[in-house]
DNA sequence: GAGTGGTCTAGACCACATG
DNA sequence: ATGTGGTCTAGACCACTCC
């Protein structure tokens, strides 16, 4: 079982909701009530419900208690794990996916890649293009800029799988990433891969990741096939009011 | 200023990065000294660090303290607050907006309509059809299944500005939203808005909205011009594994 | 009034990082 | 050894809902 009571106390719930023990709209145990059955104080059982709420499963109303707000037909697999990486993605969604490396090199950033990427000039990357394909149909086209701090003895061949499996394997853990979602047209890239006569447009996912240490050790860009092109997103209303502060923007 | 003691620490905190104060990468006060500073308890602190961790300002880092992950370049407007409408958004970027009804009508649900929207067959519902429109330019077609018992009294009228805020209003207030994007081939509507010269992909939003009382008084289907399509996400892996299942956003 | 969730406190112990 | 964040407790008071 997972380490912390809290975890353990979530993944109950969770597996309780998505087992249908209860019932969507229905109410939950109160928060006593679930103190007691777990043994624990309430601030544990909060912990637990809270992050429950923060992915869509449950809805705490004061003075009534906690709503079931998720279901199976909609909420399918349950709430998305938003740092999935695609092989995990693909194999929650039954294919079977491969990857191809077009291109594996390692630079240093200039001044112009600095702009793109978010990485100083002068540090050392792995610039890496790999191609993507569930049943054998090319789905994404991913180049990667990874710190090569961060993995000194990456080779072409430790990226033929998942490159975050290779990572974690080597201690780097994706604590945080930062993602911008656009549609746009293809490139020559995107046409020769995914086919003349395939999509008009791309998904384009361009994402900043941290490891634990809070440090950016990748930036990727990852051009997606529109069928294959799919974000579940649950979000929620904190209580953090943002209508004051002065707002700037380059769009 | 706003009620918790909390949020007024997380405001504090976050302009403070915003305004540079704090830089990235640097490390921020540790939680004693936040203790000390804000003189409240730690558990305090630690609410108010959370939620800036999962809006992607900072990453608390064991045994060594606070890293700040923020920059102004790369994360412009601040964090997204995930949930604000159309007319918010179009706003924080500059634009001026104008929403033109298409249709208003106020149905009951079959059993057709409940498989795509969730509302139980029999439910009466306003279906509103929208276009919005940045600077003139139409940018997006919003058809919204709105719970009528929600907002017994809704006019046409009452959509031409934003649902949201007459909703918020009414005293309804959006918690929680599930949403799901893809990318879609333009159908007749699209192409008659956008233009047959425009697009050959729109972005679909489709979401699922729920009040403060757990209730989803809201299903929404917005199909958006690709130029005006962009979504920004901050993703944090919270401390749930997600061997058989998954984890957590927020943004 | 009784029960619910929302906020907050003061203190404890642990795991981890740094000297 | 000291300081940091991570977890947890026991108890308090408040705001809200419902009877």
């Amino acid at each position: 079982m997972a380490r912390a009571l809290f975890q353990n106390i979530y993944r109950d719930i969770q597996s309780g909701i998505e087992r249908g023990l209860y019932s969507y709209q229905s109410m939950l145990l109160s928060e006593s009530e679930l103190c007691a059955r777990y043994g624990c104080s309430r601030s544990t059982v909060r912990r637990a419900l809270s992050e429950l709420a923060l992915n869509g499963y449950v809805q705490p109303i004061q003075g009534k208690g906690v709503r079931i707000i998720w279901r199976p037909q909609t909420d399918d697999r349950g709430a998305p794990d938003n740092l999935e990486s695609f092989a995990e993605r693909a194999r929650h969604q039954g294919f079977e996916s491969t990857v191809y490396v077009r291109s594996f090199e390692r630079i240093t950033v200039d001044e112009r890649l600095s702009q793109a990427t978010g990485f100083s000039p002068g540090t050392p990357i792995f610039v890496i293009n790999r191609v993507k394909s569930a049943d054998g149909i090319p789905v994404s086209i991913e180049t990667s800029h990874l710190l090569a701090t961060e993995a000194p003895a990456l080779t072409p061949r430790d990226v033929e799988g998942s490159l975050y499996a290779y990572l974690e394997s080597q201690g780097v853990a994706i604590t945080t990433g930062k993602r911008t979602i656009t549609i746009e047209a293809p490139n020559d890239d995107d046409q020769m891969i995914f086919g003349i006569d395939g999509p008009q447009a791309v998904g384009v996912i361009r994402g900043h990741f941290f490891d634990s240490q809070g440090i950016m050790f990748e930036y990727s860009e990852i051009r997606q096939k529109p069928d294959f092109f799919t974000i579940h997103e649950t979000c929620t209303r904190t209580m953090m009011p943002h209508g004051t502060a002065p707002v700037s923007s380059r769009h």
